[in-house]
RNA sequence: GGUCCUGUAGAGCAGUUGGAGUGCUCGCCACCCUGUCAAGGUGGAGGUCGCGGGUUCAAGUCCCGUCAGGACCGCCA
């Protein structure tokens, strides 16, 4: 090794021992006689002091340098306590320039950081990763694959590779697709998820798989969603749900344990899907604040102000928001609006004398308006806003209100970590035509998904509401995974096909090698992914997963670093076949796509 | 596909109702300085105001288009 020592290492106890270090320059201090340089390496940071000035006279920011020198205590009341190495510094005569660097693009050493042009940090991007937040975060990251190896381990998993080159899945997102040189007009797509390998694997007895897998789609990103993004993805045979529930929570409390130093108590809470959509307006609630939605659908009954004469009516209470103004509650409406909503109605409750007054108050009888007020658990200077209509579309509107209402107001706890299971979601959910009416059933978690076991004769003869044996891990509202039991048994699987008005000839020619798999005795099984992304953006705090992936790409699927995507030679074309035109196929042909 | 925000020196930002020379901090370059740790001091360089068009006597500023980055809606089994 070309250093001895790292630097981050250097205590008092090394005082009078030469080392010799190799790292970057992080600052340098010069003073005429005497130059102190920061050295940072992987380890941390220490001071170094050189007085020898022509050999630093010629150093700048992020130099690769190494430095021979003895280890000494700083002289008396030099001494920083902010530096886990602040009690020592390294004298050395020379120092070593192993490379050197350009003026920066950007501050690497920042006493406060500023928020950097994200597009030049990605062009940078090995420049960025020097910086203490990236360098952490990447680090986190690895120690959390650690933690989930070993716990996998230890329950006797095994990690299994799938192909990224596969075939594209019907369901689901936009496949990513790669031209086959020697097929010209077949493409591979690239997997949106080890789904179904996973379950032949289950068909092969290997009963306990895991592997954190690379998954592609190809929709749009926002902070939390890139084009390739990485799963834990999970997968065991003669189980039922709380087995799966069971692992999963072992490998998220050790993952906090190890990482975070938090003992996440087990077993985490369960609500179902219908709770959390009454309670919260969401399937992945944050329950780290209060401010649940109250149905008044009953409330309003009879009720002659039209808007809520509806299948649903509900309420959120914002604390102190009759303190807003008039600009500031027009500006709810267009915050409705910009998600699809007509509006979002509202009454506030005057600060002094408690007065239901807004524009919805004077279509209120009295007495609605009169026990508005413990109905909705609001108090003077409140203000409460309503949404009305369908009830999913309603409770979802409140939700989004709900968050808002806490971020804008700081009712969020940042200190917790609230986990929780959201269970029993629905099997189905009703698609619908460009006019809005009803255009079928449609697999909410995956067309492969269990009934629960007091569905599983009937869920096909009453889809609305048929419950499945599907669950989510969510973790302040962000949902981390999700998973299911799934079907082992032909019949079932056939009946689920036909509820979401897959013909048996479409579902053989898309999945027929699962199904024919099942012919061979499949065990029943069930499993769950996680998105590691999400899991170290949360624990390290980042404000988007960008930051916990060492090379990620912007919202439009560009990468700065290497120009990625872009063209093609016309020579590639060739070879690859993408403008291969495919030969109109016979009628006869069943399974033409 | 849609809505919104941002784009001014290498970085972070300011730039008023359109009005004479676009400014600040950090960084960069040169020099001074022997105990700093966001070192300090003196001097200096560095700008197609993202790009194109329009309005105007006059545009960093207003309008249209476009590109890039970001947030959100749709989408993401």
């Amino acid at each position: 090794m070309i250093r001895t020592r790292e630097a981050g290492t250097l205590r008092a106890a090394d005082a009078g021992t030469t080392v010799t270090l190799a790292g970057w320059v992080a600052r340098r201090r010069d003073h005429g006689g005497v130059t102190f340089l920061d050295l940072r390496d992987g380890s941390g940071v220490v001071q170094v002091v050189v007085r020898d000035m022509e050999s630093v006279h010629d150093l700048r920011n992020e130099y690769c340098v190494a430095a021979t020198g003895e280890v000494r205590p700083r002289p008396e009341g030099n001494a920083n306590p902010d530096l886990a190495t602040g009690e020592v510094e390294v004298v050395v005569e020379t120092v070593e320039v192993l490379s050197e660097a350009a003026p920066l693009p950007f501050p690497i050493d920042e006493h406060k950081s500023s928020n950097i042009n994200e597009e030049v940090r990605l062009r940078y991007r090995y420049l960025d990763l020097r910086r203490e937040d990236m360098a952490a975060n990447i680090r986190t990251r690895a120690r959390v694959t650690r933690v989930i190896r070993e716990v996998m381990d230890e329950n006797g998993f095994f990690d299994v590779e799938t192909p990224y080159l596969t075939r594209a899945t019907p369901e689901g997102a936009r496949d990513f697709l790669v031209p086959v040189r020697l097929q010209p007009g077949s493409w591979y797509a690239l997997p949106q998820s080890p789904q179904l390998f996973k379950q032949l694997l289950m068909v092969g007895g290997l009963e306990r798989y895991y592997q954190i897998a690379r998954c592609f789609r190809d929709e749009d990103f926002r902070a939390d969603r890139q084009p390739e993004f990485t799963q834990l993805d999970i997968e065991m045979s003669f189980v039922e749900q709380e087995d799966v529930l069971a692992l999963a929570e072992k490998i998220y409390q050790r993952i906090w344990s190890r990482v975070a130093g938090v003992e996440i108590p087990l077993p985490l809470p369960r609500m179902t899907y219908v709770e959390a959509m009454a309670r919260y307006g969401s399937d992945k609630p944050d329950v780290r604040f209060g401010q649940e939605l109250v149905e008044l659908t009953g409330y309003f009954q009879g009720t002659e102000f039209r808007v809520f004469q509806a299948e649903y009516v509900g309420a959120v209470v914002m604390p102190g928001g009759a303190g807003q103004t008039r600009k500031e509650l027009d500006g709810w409406q267009d915050w409705a609006k910009a998600r699809g909503a007509r509006g979002l109605a509202y009454v506030v409750f005057d600060a002094e004398t408690g007065e239901a007054r807004g524009p919805v108050a004077k279509n209120l009888s009295a007495e609605h308006l009169a026990g508005l007020a413990e109905a909705v658990g609001a108090v003077a200077g409140d203000a409460v806003f309503f949404a009305a209509g369908g009830k999913t579309a309603s409770q979802e509107l409140l939700g989004a209100a709900r968050l808002e209402i806490g971020r804008r107001g700081g009712l969020i706890d940042e200190s917790r970590w609230a986990f929780l299971w959201v269970v029993d979601f629905p099997m189905f959910e009703p698609l619908t035509d460009d006019k809005g009416e009803f255009a079928g059933w449609h697999a909410v978690h995956h067309p492969f998904t269990s009934p629960t076991p007091e569905w599983l004769e009937g869920f096909d003869k009453d889809p609305g509401s048929a419950l499945s044996n599907a669950y989510d891990l969510v973790l302040n509202g962000t949902e981390l995974g999700g998973g299911s039991i799934r079907i082992h048994r032909r019949e079932v699987q056939q009946r689920a096909f036909e509820a979401i008005g897959l013909s048996q000839e479409e579902a053989e020619s898309k999945f027929g090698f699962l199904l024919d798999a099942f012919n061979y005795g499949p065990p029943p099984h069930g499993g769950i992914a996680f998105g590691l992304d999400r899991t170290v953006a949360l624990i390290t705090g980042a404000d988007t997963i960008r930051d916990v992936i060492a090379f990620p790409k912007t919202a439009s699927g560009g990468d700065p670093l290497t120009g990625a995507p872009a063209p093609i030679t016309p020579e590639q074309r060739k070879e690859a076949g993408v403008d291969f035109t495919p030969k109109p196929k016979a009628s006869a042909a069943p399974a033409a796509e």
